[in-house]
DNA sequence: CAATCAACCTGGGTGC
DNA sequence: TGCACCCAGGTTGATT
């Protein structure tokens, strides 16, 4: 579900919410979200703690955590397809629940249970962290960078854009966008685009996904961001979910194929 | 190796 | 109504 935009749509959104809240009881419905061995043991660290601070890196959330015993920690959450962390009221669909000092609730949400919840001492040495690209909104992220890791590369370039080890928290919505607006196959092999392609495409993923971020987000079906509203970014897709109709650019009915498993959406007269 | 596929899950939609 | 598919913002590991 969540990509970039929507995972730092949250971390805004909760980060207003819940800092400098005490957790005052937690609630597992599901323990088979939450990746570590002992669920009571986790209950028992959390219970009492305060959240300190929201960060996020491609497409994880870390929530900085101080214990009873003043010990910082960090709950790190990954919302992979369904997953929803919403600030408020109670949901019958909680996976995992906080209640807070303010006697108000932070519940994580999640149809398919397929997110992952952990609880870890330095979030740096995840292994998903450690295999990670870099930040596509970083500003270190340049041109040049990403032209050196382009050159490193080989396969389609839409299954290039979707490994998180390439570049982090481009997921299926913004990769078939970026490429739309880069005027690129999905197809096309990587190694075969030229210089003003890379840098089309490089200048595409910091513009759409900043774009996305000031719209809160895609809300194609059950994403929803920290206050548990919808995201207003689906009405400006290109191409995403718009199989049949037609091109905003030429007219061409939109295509869908399926590309590394993925339902992958282009116009085959603008993408070349 | 690059590409494909199944697995992890639940639930909505569609067509027979 | 029921059932048998197909689909879904992600990631990983096995196989060809």
């Amino acid at each position: 579900m969540p990509e970039l935009p929507e995972v730092e749509t949250i971390k805004r959104d909760l980060e207003k919410a819940i800092n400098n809240k005490n957790i005052v009881e937690v609630c597992v419905f599901k323990p088979k979200i939450i990746k570590e061995p002992d669920i009571a043991k986790f209950k028992r660290i959390l219970t009492g703690a305060r959240f300190l601070k929201v960060a996020r890196r491609g497409k994880l959330l870390i929530l900085k955590i101080q214990a009873r015993n003043k010990q910082v920690l960090f709950l790190t959450i990954h919302l992979r397809m369904s997953g929803q962390l919403v600030f408020g009221a109670k949901s019958p669909s909680s996976r995992l629940c906080f209640k807070l000092s303010d006697k108000k609730y932070l519940s994580y949400n999640d149809q398919r249970l397929l997110g992952e919840v952990r609880l870890v001492h330095d979030w740096r040495k995840l292994k998903l962290i450690c295999a990670m690209g870099p930040e596509p909104l970083d500003k270190t992220f340049t041109r040049e960078k990403f032209q050196k890791r382009i050159a490193e590369r080989t396969g389609k370039v839409k299954a290039v854009l979707l490994d998180q080890k390439f570049i982090a928290g481009l997921g299926n919505i913004y990769a078939a966008e970026v490429l739309f607006h880069s005027r690129i196959n999905p197809m096309r092999q990587i190694n075969t685009l030229d210089n003003s392609e890379i840098g089309g495409l490089f200048r595409n993923i910091k513009k759409i996904l900043n774009n996305a971020i000031i719209c809160r987000g895609t809300s194609f079906s059950d994403y929803r961001d920290g206050k548990g509203n919808r995201g207003d970014f689906f009405k400006k897709l290109s191409v995403y979910g718009r199989a049949g109709q037609a091109c905003r650019r030429c007219k061409n009915e939109i295509e869908r194929i399926k590309l590394g498993g993925r339902g992958t959406y282009f116009c085959g007269r603008c993408q070349r």
